[in-house]
Order: structure tokens, then C-alpha cells, then sequence
RNA sequence: GGCUUCGUAGCUUAACUGGAUAGAGCACUUGACUACGAAUCAAGAGGUUGCAGGUUCGAAUCCUGCCGAGGUCACCA
């Protein structure tokens, strides 16, 4: 930040010229005052007297009658038990609200130059998005938005992954059991009936599994495999997965199919290509509810076989090694990681191989600088892998690549499972807060003037402002507990808390009409809360520019929640239409109309819009 | 078991990356709508930051060891 950076580059100056030491700016701590000291600005003086050998008062003074000597911006100091609490000049403070408030970007970082790639989403198209999804996807929105603002070129993208036997479990199961039946002879929602196949398959399965454990070729591998001391029923949970390679009736048929799919099976591809559609009609309604769009869409159908070209290649320039049974494998031992295999025996291909081709297709479509996966910290190992590997191929692109792992979702009474029918799915979830937010609405709003269209956009935003903001006011790295009742709460830290603040600088700015600027300059008593708010809006860009260097939305989240928290209460303790004096009056409504603009630029970053009245 | 992430008020969480008296929200108790919207505000109560050591002017944050909870170590995705 300027400033703060202005504020650093003058104490090594003194220091310097002074004392005769050079002082590492690095070790110098600029930050905002807090709230119960005097002042704006404070510096840490604690790291410079080691270094000068002087006690901490006398350094505060030091530095403090130095800055208010040489920057104009500081009026005065004081120093609390080593630190130096600067104060501003009223000039400097009606200076920047004047171009806070004139410039529609504020906040804004300059374009850099860079261009980043972030992935989100990367659903299975075998069953609907359900929360996990939904925090994966506004993640990655968000930290799309952030990377804009902060001066990044951006390219949304989401990997699809539409092959493979999960989606053949769903397509054999509508071929035996579907009768024929479609999303518009049902009226179910594409991605839904589809999925509602996958759990056929499952049960069928189960149901075919639990027989065959009755069969003597059952008792006979329980009498050769089971370890004495495991339970019956705890060696065929273990032993399901072999069960569906080896010996299941069902298994059989689905992998058969995608033995089919990989040969280009002419009836199976169609097969595959209709229920795949079905799919993406859902997801697109629901990405459309999300109210979040992609720059361009990879299929996994279309880029393994880039990867396994590129194994090749590397194989050929001894980067990897061929087993004996034809298997292909990295060595990643340097970097204290495991063998990895990339190539099945068959030469077939397994997931990295995908994602390796996916890689490089992108970088031939983008030129891209950086690299972003939004995708849940369970594949912290994978990404460490995949990123070795192409640094091992050299690719131009390598350090920049960065896995966005956020901590998955868990429910109240525990994990989501989706054999357990736990999982709470993104459709239900988004009807089910908008509802809540209309039902409230009703109740306390002030929609008396809009007609149907114009309330139900409000009660959209209400509802998808409280459930955003509850997900991603939480640090990304976290694992979090929803709570669906919680996630629907507009009281408090939520998106409506800060929309309602919102909302009533509209009403105050539809009220006031037009307002003049200019006559704020002469007002100079300053309130602790306004003096707060300036000092928030202050720090705006700086939050800016660490969410985008740590990709972290919560930090926007939080910040936007302090600056609505400490407008109501302003709202509360001053007049603003009626303040007694026309220059407070011009000065308190420049300042709405700026934190207007920061709460609603700011919550437009965590995908959130802001009604005008609610 | 190896590697790894995380333990903060009853619950959900923050702490500017080592800085001032650990800050909020929910729930609980109490007050405030004839001033611009009460989805709000104010006040109260709630903490040995999992435990024990260490590093230093200063530790929730860094190091070590325990205790507890996840994740991961597939010719699955």
C-alpha cells in the first residue's frame, strides 16, 4: 500500500542518515491503529532497537517527530510501550474520500500482465452437485473475481469428467431398468435422473452382492483369503471391490461397456452422448442459479489421449520408466515422493495421465503465466505429484502452478455420504434458502413498491447472499461444519447483515437526492465512527491484494462484514439527512455513498448481489 | 505405521503472518423504534488458545514431545 510503503521507506531513511544503519523495510510493521489508541497508522518500533541499541520510547519519538516532519500526510504521534501511533491530517483523510468516492474503481489493483487459469467445479457427470460442489464452485468464482481485481487477466475453466466406469454404471442401469424414460417424459431434472440411475446400479449391486455371499464360491474364498482374526462381515466389505472386478454379473456388464466406450462403440457413444446432455442441461440450470459462468469447458474425453502421448514422449527422453508387464511409472524418490504409475499395463489410461494432457492442452490455448485448481485438500498428494511431473517435463508454465485446496464439507452429524443418502444436494439447498429469504421478506420487508419480478430478484439475492457469504466467510484451508439451519440465519455475520447496510445508504441516498462535495472539506470533527469508516475504506485495496496473493475469499467476506458492522452502528449514533451542519451533512454523505460502493464491490466479489431494498 | 492438515467461549469462527487487554456472530440475560429502514444498535455474562516444555523484549502463531480429530499413501477417480 502506498502509504504504508511511503511511511517504511522514510524510517530507513532516518535510520540510515541518523544512525548509519541500514534497516531490512521487511522487518518494519505498518498497520492500521487499533481501535481503543489513539491514532491511524501504527509502527512497531520493537524490531529497530536491537538494532540501534536505544530504548523503545526513545526510537517512537524518533521516528515519530521524524515522519510528522518530513510527511505532509501526518499531523501528529504518540508512543505507547513501542509503538508509534501516527495520526493523519484531515486533508489527507478528505483527499482520499473525495477519490474513493469519484473513482467507480476503486479498490481495483493495476493490471499486472499476468494471465492465470483457475479450474473449479471438475464434477463427474454419474450424479447432481450437491455442497461439496457448491463451496468448490464458489470458491473458485470468487477467487476468479478477486484475481481480476487485483490486476490478473483471468480464464474460468472447469474440467468435465464425463468418462470412465462411474458413468457407465448410470448408463447400463438406465439400459436395464430405465424403460426408455428421459427428463422430459419424467420432468425430472437431467443431472437427477441420471444420478438416480447411479444409485440404481448400486443397489442392484448390493443386492446381487449379498446373494452371491450365500454361494459356495463365496465360502470357499472366505476359508483361503480371511484373516482369523476378521469379522464375515468385514472381510466382504473389504473385499467389495475385488467382488465387482472379478466376479460380479454387473460389474462385468459395466465394464464391458467402457471396454465398448474406449473402442468407439457406435450405439454406446450415442448412449453415453445423450445421458451426458441430460447432464449438462442440469448443471447448467444450476451454475445458472449459482450465478457463475466459465470462459471455456476441458472434457477428460478429449484429453487423455494428449497425456498418454505425452508419457510417451517423456518415456523416449528417460524421464520415466516401462516395467516388464508394459506399465509406465515416475520415480518421483528426489522429492521425497513415491514411484508413480501413469500408464496401466494395458496402456490404458489412469487419472494423472488425464490431467497431464489437460495441462498442456491448456497452455496451448492460453499461454498462461499461472495455473489455479480449486479442488478439495484429498488430493493434496495427487496435485504434489502431477505438479512434479510437469516440472520434470519442463513445462513453461510449472511454477505457476497452484493446488487451491480447501477442507471439505461435513453436516452437523458428520460426513456427507452419499451411500448413506447424507449428501445434501445444490438444487435443494438453493430453493430451500430463497424460500426462507421470501417467507422473511414477507414478513419484514419493505417491498411494497416492486412488483413480482422485481421481489422474487430479491428474495434470489437475499437467499444466495446468506448462503454464499456463509461459505466462503470461512478460510478456504478449513474444514467446515454446515449447518442448514445456520447457512439460512440473516442476523448477525451473514450476507444480509451487510446488504442490509446496504440497503439503507440506498434509502438515505434516494432521500437526500443529489448532494454537493465540496462543502465536507471544511468539516473537520470527526467522529471516532467515521473516523473508523474512513480508516476500512482505507484499507480496501490492501485486503484486495492479500485475498488475491493468498486466494483466500473469507478475507473480503470479513472485511465486508467489519465495514457493515461499523456503518450501523454510525448509522445509529449520527444524523446524516438531518445533521446540523450542511458540511457534515455533505461529508457523511460522500462517506455512504463510498462505503456503498466498497460493500457492494466487495460482495460482488464473493459472487453476491445487493437488492436495493429488502 | 510413514507423510500431512487441523485443535481458540456451549456452538460457528477472526486475529494484518511474531505485536498492544485474543476480536466477532449465534444461543442466553437486559435495555433502545414520534431522527434518516429494528434483517439494526447498546449493555451483560462467556477464554489457562488441546496438554507439557522450549525459543525472546513479546507466542494462538515458530521448535520438540505427548493427547485428540481429519486426509493421504490404488494398474480408483
Amino acid at each position: 500500500m502506498h502509504l504504508f510503503e511511503k511511511i517504511e521507506t522514510e524510517i530507513v531513511d532516518a535510520t540510515h542518515r541518523v544512525y548509519g544503519k541500514s534497516v531490512d523495510p521487511g522487518l518494519l510493521s505498518v498497520g492500521p491503529t487499533r481501535k481503543d489508541f489513539a491514532g491511524d497508522m501504527t509502527v512497531v518500533v520493537f524490531p529497530l532497537v536491537k538494532l540501534l541499541r536505544k530504548s523503545p520510547l526513545e526510537i517512537g519519538n524518533f521516528i515519530g517527530e521524524h515522519l510528522v516532519a518530513k510527511m505532509d500526510e501526518i499531523a501528529s504521534f504518540n508512543v505507547v510501550q513501542g509503538f508509534v501511533n501516527l495520526t493523519l491530517t484531515k486533508s489527507f483523510w478528505h483527499i482520499f474520500l473525495t477519490s474513493a468516492h469519484a473513482d467507480p474503481d476503486f479498490g481495483s489493483l493495476q493490471r499486472n500482465g499476468e494471465k492465470v487459469m483457475i479450474e473449479f467445479a471438475s464434477p463427474n457427470t454419474n450424479k447432481p452437485l450437491h455442497l461439496g460442489h457448491i463451496r468448490n464452485i464458489l470458491l473458485g468464482w470468487s477467487c476468479a473475481q478477486i484475481l481480476e481485481m487485483a490486476g490478473f487477466e483471468v480464464v474460468k475453466v472447469q474440467v468435465i469428467n464425463d468418462r470412465g466406469i462411474a458413468i457407465c454404471k448410470s448408463m447400463l442401469a438406465w439400459q436395464l431398468y430405465g424403460e426408455r424414460i428421459t427428463p422430459a417424459s419424467s420432468g425430472i431434472k437431467g443431472d437427477h435422473l441420471v444420478g438416480q440411475f447411479y444409485v440404481e446400479f448400486e443397489k442392484r449391486l448390493s443386492a446381487e452382492y449379498a446373494e452371491w455371499q450365500t454361494s459356495t464360491e463365496a465360502s470357499k474364498i472366505i476359508t483361503e483369503q480371511k484373516e482369523e482374526e476378521q469379522s464375515v462381515s468385514s472381510f466382504f466389505k473389504a473385499f467389495k471391490n475385488q467382488y465387482f472386478n472379478t466376479y460380479s454379473d454387473l460389474g462385468a456388464k459395466a465394464r464391458t461397456m467402457l471396454q465398448k466406450w474406449e473402442e468407439g462403440d457406435p450405439e454406446i457413444r450415442q448412449l453415453w452422448e445423450m445421458m451426458n446432455n441430460w447432464v449438462y442441461a442440469g448443471f447448467d440450470r444450476t451454475y445458472d442459479r449459482l450465478g457463475v459462468t466459465f470462459d471455456r469447458l476441458y472434457y477428460e474425453s478429449e484429453t487423455w489421449q494428449l497425456g498418454k502421448k505425452e508419457i510417451m514422449d517423456g518415456l523416449k527422453r528417460n524421464l520415466f520408466d516401462k516395467q516388464e508387464d508394459g506399465s509406465i511409472w515416475v520415480d518421483l524418490d528426489h522429492v521425497n515422493l513415491d514411484k508413480k504409475i501413469l500408464l496401466r499395463s494395458d496402456g490404458t489410461a489412469v487419472y494423472i495421465t488425464q490431467d497431464i494432457g489437460t495441462a498442456m492442452q491448456r497452455y496451448r490455448d492460453y499461454g498462461i503465466d499461472r495455473m489455479v485448481y480449486v479442488v478439495a485438500d484429498e488430493q493434496n498428494h495427487h496435485f504434489k505429484v502431477l505438479f512434479e511431473i510437469l516440472n520434470l517435463l519442463e513445462e513453461p508454465y510449472a511454477d505457476g502452478l497452484y493446488h487451491l485446496a480447501y477442507g471439505m464439507v461435513d453436516l452437523p452429524d458428520g460426513k456427507m455420504k452419499s451411500r448413506e443418502g447424507t449428501v445434501v444436494d445444490a438444487d435443494d439447498l438453493i430453493a430451500s434458502v430463497t424460500e426462507v429469504a421470501e417467507s422473511l421478506a414477507i414478513e419484514k420487508g419493505d417491498l411494497d413498491n416492486l412488483n413480482k419480478g422485481e421481489r422474487e430478484e430479491v428474495f434470489k439475492r437475499i437467499g444466495m447472499g446468506a448462503l454464499k457469504f456463509f461459505i466462503l466467510k470461512i478460510n478456504p484451508l478449513k474444514r467446515m461444519t454446515f449447518d442448514p439451519q445456520a447457512s439460512v440465519d440473516m442476523q448477525g455475520q451473514t450476507g444480509p447483515y451487510v446488504q442490509n447496510a446496504y440497503v439503507r445508504i440506498q434509502s438515505i441516498l434516494r432521500k437526500a437526492g443529489s448532494f454537493t462535495v465540496d462543502p465536507m472539506h471544511t468539516y473537520i470533527d470527526f467522529q471516532p465512527t467515521e473516523k473508523h469508516l474512513l480508516s476500512l475504506l482505507f484499507m480496501f485495496p490492501e485486503v484486495i491484494r492479500r485475498a488475491a496473493s493468498e486466494y483466500d475469499p473469507s478475507l473480503v467476506a470479513n472485511y465486508c462484514y467489519d465495514l457493515a458492522k461499523s456503518y450501523h452502528r454510525f448509522y445509529h449514533d449520527a444524523p446524516i439527512l438531518n445533521a446540523r451542519k450542511e458540511e457534515a451533512r455533505s461529508f457523511r454523505l460522500t462517506l455512504n455513498a463510498a462505503i456503498a460502493q466498497v460493500l457492494s464491490r466487495g460482495m460482488k466479489l464473493l459472487g453476491i448481489d445487493m437488492p436495493a431494498r429488502m
